[in-house]
DNA sequence: GTCTATACAAAGATAGAC
DNA sequence: GTCTATCTTTGTATAGAC
C-alpha cells in the first residue's frame, strides 16, 4: 500500500515446500508448530544442535511425525529461514532513496544478535551449494529477488546522486549482496565486529564517487 | 627476497594440525598422499564425495588408518586448505601499489575455475563457525593474517592516491574481504558470474572517491 | 490424513590386535 | 603404523495402526 511497501515487495515471496498441504487445518497447524520449534531451538543452541529427532522431541512426536510435514530435514531447514525472510523487512518505514541500506542495516543488525539464526542461514547456503540439495532453488530465487530489489532500489539511489551515473547496477547489485553474505559469515567469527560501519563505507564511497564525476 | 615475496608473506602461515609429528619420514610421505587424494576428490566430486572412506580407498588404506594421520575429517580438510593456501599467492610478480586487488583478481579467478575446493573453503568455513570446531581457529588465524595484509597494502595504496585519505582501513579491509568471501559463495550458485568487474568496480569506486578529496 | 515403530544405510569416531 | 571390528549418531525409507 504505502510506497515503501511496494518497494518491498521484491524481497518477499512465498516458499513452498514439496510437501506443502491445503486444506488441512491439523496438518498446518503442526506443521507451523515444527516451524515455531525448530527456529527456536536453531536460534537458542546453533545449526549442530538442530537434529530431526531434537526438533521431533521438543514438538511432540516422532522422527517419522515431522518426516510426514516435511519431506527431508534441509527443507524443514529452508522452511525456517523462508519464514524468517517474510518477518525480516517490516519496520523499515521511514526510509527515502536508501531504502536499500536501511534494509541491509536492519537485517544485519538483527542478525549480528541472532547468531543461532544467522548460522543456519550461512550454513544452509553453503551445503545447499551442491545443485542436487533441495534447497538449492530456493537459494537461486533469492538471489534473483535480492537482485530485482537491489537493482531497483540503486536506481533510485542512482537518480538522486547516491550513486555514479556511469556504475552498473547490476555488478553493484552483486557487490553489495556478496558484502552481506561475506559479512554474515564474519560476523560468526567475530562477535565484536560491527557491521555498520562496514556497510556505511560503502555508501559513503558511492556518494563521495558520483559526487566527483556528476555529468559522466 | 624481492619486495612484493616480503610483502605477500603476511599471507603465508604454516598450519600444524594437532597430529602433525615430525620425523617420520614414512609417515609423513603418506600424510602427504592422503592430502593429494584428498584435495584431488574434492576438486573432481565435490565436498560431499570427500568422506573419509572414499579417500582411504583411493589412498590404498582404511579409514582408521586416515585417522592415524589425521584426528577427523575436518583436520584433514583444513590441511588440504591451508595448503592451497600457502601454494595460492605465487604468481603475482609484477604487481606495483594494487597488489591487493592482483592478489584477489588471481584467487577469484582460479576459483571460479575450481568450484569443487571453491566449494570446500565454503562449506568448511560455514561449519568451522562452532568455535568447538577444529577447524575454527584456523579461519579465525586465517582472517587475522588477511586483515594484517590488507591493511598494510590499503595503506601503500592509500598513499598513492588509490584509496581515500580518510578512510578507516580496518573496515575497508574486512569490506573487501567479506566482498571476496561473498563473491565464492555467490559463484557457486552462479557459474556464469564473472567475479572481475565486481572487483574493479570496488577498485574504481575508491580511486574516484580518493581523487573527488585529497586533501581531506 | 496423521502418526508410530521398526529397520536401514552411511558417516565419523574409538578400542584393541598385530 | 596400520588394520579389523565395533559403536554412535545421523538422516531416510518402509509398513502399517488409527
Amino acid at each position: 500500500m504505502s510506497g515503501i511497501e511496494s518497494r518491498l515487495a521484491a524481497l518477499r515471496w512465498r516458499y513452498t515446500p514439496v510437501m506443502a498441504r491445503r486444506n488441512y487445518p491439523k496438518g498446518a497447524a503442526k506443521r507451523e508448530e515444527i516451524l515455531d520449534v525448530a527456529l527456536e531451538t536453531v536460534a537458542e543452541n546453533g545449526y549442530n544442535a538442530a537434529t530431526i529427532r531434537t526438533i521431533a522431541d521438543a514438538a511432540g512426536l516422532s522422527k517419522t511425525g515431522v518426516g510426514h510435514h516435511f519431506a527431508s530435514k534441509h527443507e524443514l531447514l529452508t522452511a525456517v529461514l523462508a519464514r524468517r525472510d517474510e518477518s525480516g523487512v517490516e519496520a523499515t518505514h521511514d526510509a527515502g532513496v536508501d531504502l536499500i541500506f536501511e534494509v541491509i542495516r536492519e537485517v544485519l543488525a538483527r542478525n549480528a544478535k541472532d547468531t543461532g539464526l544467522t548460522e543456519l542461514y550461512i550454513r544452509l547456503a553453503a551445503e545447499a551449494t551442491d545443485p542436487q540439495n533441495v534447497a538449492h532453488q530456493f537459494f537461486v530465487d533469492r538471489y534473483e529477488r535480492l537482485e530485482t530489489f537491489g537493482i531497483a532500489e540503486l536506481a533510485e539511489l542512482q537518480r538522486a546522486g547516491g550513486v555514479p551515473r556511469d556504475m552498473d547496477l547490476r555488478v553493484l547489485s552483486v557487490l553489495i549482496s556478496s558484502v552481506v553474505d561475506g559479512l554474515q559469515l564474519r560476523l560468526l567469527y567475530d562477535s565484536t565486529l560491527d557491521p555498520e560501519p562496514i556497510v556505511d563505507a560503502l555508501r559513503e564511497l558511492l556518494a563521495t564517487a558520483a559526487k566527483a564525476a556528476p555529468h559522466s
